[in-house]
RNA sequence: GGGGGAAUACCAAAGCGGCCAACUGGGGCGGACUGUAAAUCCGCUGUCUACGACUUCACAGGUUCGAAUCCUGUUUCCCCCA
């Protein structure tokens, strides 16, 4: 099966240029995709670019990561983004080298053959480039009606749109497609890649490399991920799933994966595991004969959590995953070690009380409102309510009588679980 | 400018002068079930130092042993006629 295929039989594939299958066929290509270094981490949104570019490099094919230090500064207007900041050098930097370590677990940059991997930065060779120079060596080639017809610049400038374009935004794609002019001519890169609304852009760099270098470039856009439920792919209520372990914990990560809807998940395995044809189609096969089990998402949550985390760190998520949704015991919850506890329980409410305000305290209502500093309950009222309704439970054990003693065996001898409702944690620390 | 109507809890919407902390539906929060889903079922939903106490029905007064309910004024909103 060759790159194309691959993608075509992953549903990666919205758009291609015709002869792309030839030029791949012909020789060891080269293929970018550019991405914004506004962070010093990715999120899964980015993950199918570099999906791309994995399954390019498997190919037998060189991949190029392009990092928009330049092009993130004025805006692509594609997404009708907002104006955005320019980053200075430093953070560029550390965001180029974050990323680059991130690129590494999917991507061979070391590979002692011709097609390792390689990460660039478009500000290297933009930040001198004089605005005389620009215009005159690169504006000149493109004509403002070619500009014009894009549509992601027809519908900034339609009535549709109240803000306006500035002529920042307007040459965006001047730059972007000097980038492949640039590629091109520095490392023979015959080919760009990215999601489906980057097609005007790319176009105008392949325009470029016709008009500019006489040459022929190429390019390939994945559709952009739909969700069945129509909302944004990659956002929780908390905000992006970062490929950064201190943005988003593994154990949040993995969760990500396993929540995903049976609809979603035929087409997040072909697009985010590196699985072959045969096994996602076993694995299909299993999960719609049990789809209770959920195997897809298993599947595709522990290879995810191994690669971009490690096989350590999908061991503690399938623990803290028991801990909160098994249907774990006093006992269990006993058994793990305080690491494990405090980042299972990481991001959860805490509160510390002292040793002798707890011998001090009468009933468990009191425990769970005045003396956590109304952490927990609000109010005595509010923890009784709850109470009763059973929806309290301390280390696991459901809390029947709001009136009892408290009598608490601590956890690691100093912590407390307390859960109200089914979701919601909070970790009490006697100090 | 003239006439009529309305105002109740997060929203919607009931409420013979005592049986009203206020029917019901939605939402929210819990519980059971389940796949950490959906559907379904059950409970809670003014506050609290809780078999009781306190403060509520636009606002301010009044009638009454007793007012969300009757009266007066104020404010806001809606409708109709100019």
């Amino acid at each position: 099966m060759n790159f194309i295929e691959e993608l075509q039989w992953r549903g990666m594939i919205h758009d291609m240029m015709p002869g792309v299958e030839k030029q791949l066929a012909k020789e060891m290509s080269s293929a970018y995709v550019g991405f914004d270094p506004t962070a010093d981490s990715l999120h899964i949104g980015h993950l199918v670019g570099i999906m791309m570019l994995k399954h390019f490099q498997d190919a037998g094919h060189k991949p190029i990561v392009l990092l928009g230090g330049a092009t993130g500064m004025i805006g692509d207007p594609s997404g009708k983004s907002q104006e955005r900041n320019l980053l200075d050098e430093k953070t560029l930097r550390h965001n180029e080298a974050s990323i680059k370590a991130q690129m590494r677990k999917f991507l061979d940059f070391d590979a002692k053959t011709e097609n390792s991997a390689e990460l660039v930065n478009n500000y290297d060779w933009m930040k001198d480039f004089s605005f005389l120079g620009f215009i005159r060596d690169v504006g000149k080639h493109i004509t403002v009606n070619y500009m014009m017809a894009k549509d992601s610049v027809k519908k900034r400038l339609s009535a549709e749109s109240s803000e306006g374009m500035s002529f920042t935004e307007f040459t965006y794609q001047l730059v972007q497609g000097y980038d492949f002019l640039h590629l091109y001519k520095e490392k023979n890169c015959k080919l760009q890649m990215g999601g489906s609304d980057q097609w005007g852009n790319i176009t105008t760099g392949t325009e470029m490399i016709r008009k500019m270098e006489q040459g022929e470039a190429f390019a390939v856009t994945c559709p952009l991920i739909k969700k069945a439920d129509g909302t944004k792919f990659g956002k929780t209520e908390s905000g992006n799933i970062w490929l950064d372990p201190k943005k988003t914990s593994p154990y949040k990560f993995y969760q990500f994966w396993l929540n995903a809807s049976d609809e979603d998940m035929s087409n997040f395995i072909k697009i985010f595991s590196t699985k072959g044809k045969e096994e996602i189609e076993a694995l299909e096969k299993e999960h719609n004969e049990a789809p209770h089990l959920r195997t897809l998402q298993k599947a595709l949550a522990e290879e995810l959590t191994v690669r971009v985390h490690s096989q350590e760190a999908l061991d503690m998520a399938l623990k803290a995953t028991s801990i909160l949704f098994g249907k774990s015991t006093t006992e269990e919850l006993k058994s793990i070690d305080e690491d494990t506890l405090l980042s299972v329980f990481e991001g959860v409410p805490q509160v510390t009380i002292s040793k002798s305000d707890l011998d001090k305290t009468e009933n468990i209502t009191d425990f769970l409102s005045e003396l956590t500093q109304q952490v927990i309950f609000p109010s005595k009222g509010e923890a009784r309510k709850m109470i009763k309704g059973g929806g309290v439970s301390i280390n696991k054990e459901k809390v029947l009588d709001a009136n009892a003693p408290v009598e608490i065996s601590l956890l690691q001898d100093k912590y407390i679980l307390v859960q109200r409702g089914k979701k919601n944690y909070f970790l009490v620390t006697v100090g």
